[in-house]
DNA sequence: TGAGTGACTGTAA
DNA sequence: CTTACAGCCACTC
């Protein structure tokens, strides 16, 4: 069984874009929604190689921080957030245990 | 072709 | 609490 990296981060795209505003999830969770977990990886790698309409921004590593900010530009990540009423401080979002939305939570809703 | 790097995570000390 | 190591895979030089 070969694995369509393609097809991957594909499913990665499709879930990001399913992160409701005013809403976080993490790399692993994602990874973990497409049963993937240890190609977490690629996941962040499928974040930089995401096309625009993917909010790369909502995704953060499983401590809520905004590891990717430099994949932004600078702030630019964190002005995002905080235009969807998410409050972000120290490169970390505030309240992330409540702003955590798990990908596996929608599909199986 | 081999070595280095990275938007990660889990476990251990 | 921080620091360190291992596992994972694609990309770059």
């Amino acid at each position: 069984m070969e694995f369509d990296k393609e097809q991957f981060i594909k499913d990665i795209h499709a879930i990001t874009r399913l992160i409701p505003a005013g809403r976080v999830s993490s790399y692993g969770a994602i990874a973990t929604a497409l049963e993937q977990k240890r190609r977490v990886r690629m996941v962040g790698w499928a974040m930089n190689n995401c096309p625009e309409d993917v909010p790369a921004h909502r995704v953060l590593n499983r401590n809520g921080v905004l590891t990717g900010r430099a994949a932004f530009g600078g702030n630019l990540m964190v002005e995002l957030l905080r235009a969807e009423g998410i409050e972000v401080k120290d490169n970390k979002v505030v309240d992330f245990k409540t702003l955590y939305w798990d990908p596996l939570r929608d599909m199986d809703c």
